[in-house]
DNA sequence: TTCCTGACTCCAG
DNA sequence: CCTGGAGCCAGGA
């Protein structure tokens, strides 16, 4: 049923990239595979990386303000922030504190 | 087939 | 400072 189109597998490489206790975001992902404004696209993925395997770190990729949008499409709404506290990085109502701390950018680290 | 929605982001008013 | 519209594109009804 996936599709497996490039863009998503781009997606979540990138994703699967991001290291233990830090975050990224949509647009960053998707500056990183040249389609800033397909932010969009990156969430559709992340829906579909639920079932993938080896699975997706979904819970490290947040909206731009560190806003934990997608929390309701996990099994449990308080999943993502549970995830995320366990990795060190502080979550208060469902937003990243100090997310320029823990933010990871793709095109800062060039690769894996 | 068309129409609508959405885990986003930017820009204008 | 806050609000709304546009761009993006894949799927479901």
């Amino acid at each position: 049923m996936p599709k497996n189109s490039n863009f998503f597998l781009d997606v979540y490489d990138v994703v699967r990239c991001i290291p233990y206790g830090r975050v990224s975001s949509y647009g960053a992902i998707g500056a990183y595979l040249g389609t800033v404004k397909s932010a969009r696209m990156v969430g559709w993925a992340m829906n579909q990386a639920h079932n993938l395997s080896p699975p997706v770190p979904a819970h490290r990729v947040v909206n731009r303000n560190g806003l934990l949008t997608g929390k309701n499409h996990f099994s449990t709404p308080t999943r993502m922030h549970e995830l995320l506290t366990n990795e060190g990085v502080q979550v208060i109502n469902d937003q990243i504190i100090n997310l320029e701390e823990y933010f990871w950018d793709p095109q800062d680290h060039l690769q894996c």
